[in-house]
DNA sequence: GATGAATGAGAATTCATTCAT
DNA sequence: CATGAATGAATTCTCATTCAT
């Protein structure tokens, strides 16, 4: 258990601080859109903070792109440890996803880097990694422990689906935005549990 | 039926030109990425003329909406003006949603809108309109050629489902540019195609 | 004889005055010193001018060389040219070092432009291929025209006295600054044609 | 002879190292470009020693200013004092003038500190005072000593060539570094020495 | 004395927009 | 209608300087 002094503990919290702002402006007004000294003032810091802890506006993306990712593999993860037996790890699995919904950040966010992506081949490496990071999560153990043994016809299917659920989401939450009423969370919960049921109907 | 002179030939073609080039250079760099230089350029003229033709950068790109998604709403309504039946109706309805994944283009243009509309509430006014047409191509009476009379309640499941599906496969092309491989046009369209007969089983 | 529109007079006319702004600018402030701002305010044009003329202040920096080199190449050859035989050459040759004393700019601003090359390697093409054009001014037949034959010792003499020239005027006329009574222009004539005949003796 | 604790010791290490390392960076740099984060850990220091030591950047640089010109007076004068006679000691000062073409770093900090102060008159004073120091190494008895009685006239031209000797070596080191081949070390050394004896002819 | 996180003024550069031709 | 020179607001990034530890 290390204690760290009170320095590090100021560092640590700029460094939170200065994610959490970013994740607000980055979500709120794009990448591109986003201006530093507007990340630096929501997170209570000048300008010059963000570049004592992240190279560039484009770093700063990466690392909270990085950060979230670990995150929420983590909540994921331990949502899994925790159940007994492949019913209950397939619903904890469902009930993630479906659950994103809640979330009106992290699937814009994750829209936003996917365009990033999409536009910056320099960075491609560094995001490819942090992809497969989040990627990773299910390896076959896992997978296996969720749905079972497979076919290999099935397993193909199955890897696409969960491929495809992220986006899925994604693309709703957007939505979502334009038709508030008409997409409320229960609705979308809806939909996305029959969609996931449709994509994972090995699942039996 | 009027002929155009010459003069309003170019007129149209300058327009064409642009907003192709438009489309192009937006879903390339996305928006504030776009630079009307560039535009200009691609679509063989200067900066000068985008500016004969569109008030701004923003007048241009939702221009560019509005262009499109008659397009789009034009082709769907061609499709299904040929049908005779309910069950054609409905398979040229699929076809259309599950056919967009060829197109590489206007499902992320349509993200990149929809981000757009979320960041700018100041035209939200314009793109409210454009959506609304989106939205509207099927009305009741389109509705009920293709589904049948339906309870109320699977009506309203259907327009939710309808809602979904455009934000999906926006969802799943831009994924697509990550996993080309697994996620090919083959596999997205089982996909699409088995969430499309999840969201629409009344199509029975 | 070609006539130039009004426009390309425009942009001849803020091409020269942003070159004569960029030059007093630098001389004053340095390279590092300078800004952008207040060379194009001092042209009496807008920042953004700059860029439409000149890549960057590196550009624009190493484009004043080279067109100040040219300028003063020019000049130098002018006058040579005038001259019908070898004494009067040398003597406009000599005429030309020693006159440099009455320019408190150019002498200075080749210093900077040394020191430039010698902190930026990348552009040091560019600007091999400006001093260069500098030193070729003396070619073998301009050479012998002046000097006369020479035994190959006293011709690598004279070389050498050539390449010490410029950066002796330049030393000299820094030092005046500081200095300005004990070395006046008059002063400086004096030592300059001291050194002068020192260096060129076969010029007897 | 004060012993220095070991405090006062790490001290003086400091400031020697730092100012050494700001000779470096300086001479490389150019004033402006000069980083003092470089320059610090060149030194193996941390920006904060810095300014410890010295009161900002610019104090640091005079200082070595300062610094590097009490240290070149010393050993002229050191040079001076072991000659007996007055050819022994004109020859040690013209030794020393042209042995200054070993020395790549100085005369380049030299018009660095010159073009500095012609840009900053701020600190005109501080620096005229340097100047002056370095100015008055030959004081009019070393000057007799060295020169002989001289009439007012010669006398006159002697402080001229004094002035003059600093600055034309300062152009030459700097050409050399255009044209390393030419002005080779020894080629430097026959030009200054032939300048050297047409500046001081009384010194026959 | 030494460290380095944080500050913030400052500068180069970009780019949508205007407008004379 | 089309051009592209010119504008100038906006933005990223740099770096000397400060200060709590």
């Amino acid at each position: 258990m290390k204690t760290l002094s009170k320095q590090q503990l100021r560092i640590k919290e700029t460094q939170a601080r200065l994610l959490d702002a970013a994740e607000e402006v980055f979500v709120r007004d794009g990448y591109e859109g986003a201006q530093l000294d507007e990340i630096a003032a929501t997170a209570g810091r000048s300008k010059g903070a963000v570049y004592t802890h992240f190279k560039s506006k484009e770093d700063l993306f990466l690392a909270l792109f990085e950060h979230r990712t670990r995150s929420y593999i983590e909540r994921l993860l331990n949502s899994l440890r925790k159940c007994t037996n492949r019913k209950q790890r397939l619903d904890a699995f469902r009930e993630f996803y479906v659950g994103l919904v809640q979330d009106r950040v992290w699937p814009i966010l994750t829209l936003e880097f996917k365009l990033f992506a999409l536009r910056h081949p320099e960075s491609k490496e560094r995001l490819r990694k942090a992809f497969e990071m989040s990627k990773a999560t299910t390896d076959d153990a896992t997978h296996e422990q969720m749905f079972g043994q497979l076919t290999r016809g099935a397993k193909i299917d199955n890897d696409l689906a969960l491929l495809a659920l992220g986006p899925i989401v994604s693309g709703l939450i957007l939505e979502s935005h334009f038709e508030p009423e008409k997409l409320s969370e229960k609705a979308l919960r809806r939909i996305l549990g029959r969609i996931f049921d449709a994509l994972f109907p090995a699942s039996g």
